[in-house]
DNA sequence: ACATTTACCTATCCTTTATAGGTATAGGCG
DNA sequence: CGCCTATACCTATAAAGGATAGGTAAATGT
């Protein structure tokens, strides 16, 4: 029995990443900054989780990585690959389609069954 | 360190449940299939993830519970409390919080940063 | 000199949900 | 009648995701 949705909430620092890192090369730390800035504090991903996801995507060849040194610091700046760009699109896709899921229940008016 | 989101995505089958519920009492069974249909099969909470969801909802006094006979079947009504309806509230502006907080990530346009 | 910010990282816990069972009645069909 | 599927309830366990809480070190600000 059971046929269901695999984890439908889940992967959405995933996408976050994948989205954001698809523009513009960034490393981790900037990541969490921007994340957190750009949606108003609504969504603020720890190091904790940014950096296993970076590090996961990159195993998994949606990303690669290119380390830069700023001085004695070194920065590991990230983009997308074109696995990665495909795999952005299929999570737009779930995104999309299981927010207008929940958004239609919510919405949904009193009345009929 | 670390001030997050606690649980930022989670809590959906609960946001689901309680929301119909608020409109009119159902019963577990009905609430997977409603959920199922109205969702255009994007959200399909199997039965697994609906009854413990509802125990817990009762068990908070979210929700309470009656009993029908229908012939020598018995199902259960489930209807929302004042305090569940407080509840829903919460996690609807959470909900709208947080996706909106997604969208806009998504939707950003590369250029600035 | 000291504190805070930048920048990276990992280990562990915890919660949520997925999966996979299990029971029993009702209804449809050959 | 006998069988299958749908209805209706339930729980236990597994798995995964992410939250939390650490830790290192350089740079910057005070």
């Amino acid at each position: 029995m059971a046929k269901t949705n695999a984890a439908f909430m889940s992967g959405v620092p995933e996408l976050l990443v994948l989205r954001l890192l698809d523009r513009q090369e960034m490393y981790g730390y900037e990541l969490v900054r921007t994340i957190k800035l750009i949606s108003n504090e609504a969504i603020a991903l720890a190091e904790g989780v940014v950096y296993p996801t970076l590090h996961s995507l990159e195993k998994n060849s949606f990303l690669v990585a290119t380390e830069k040194q700023v001085g004695a610091r070194t920065r590991v700046y990230y983009r997308t690959t074109a696995k990665g760009k495909k795999r952005l699109l299929a999570l737009e896709s779930k995104w999309s389609r299981v927010s207008e899921g929940i958004n239609s229940i919510l919405r949904r008016i009193p009345c009929p069954n």
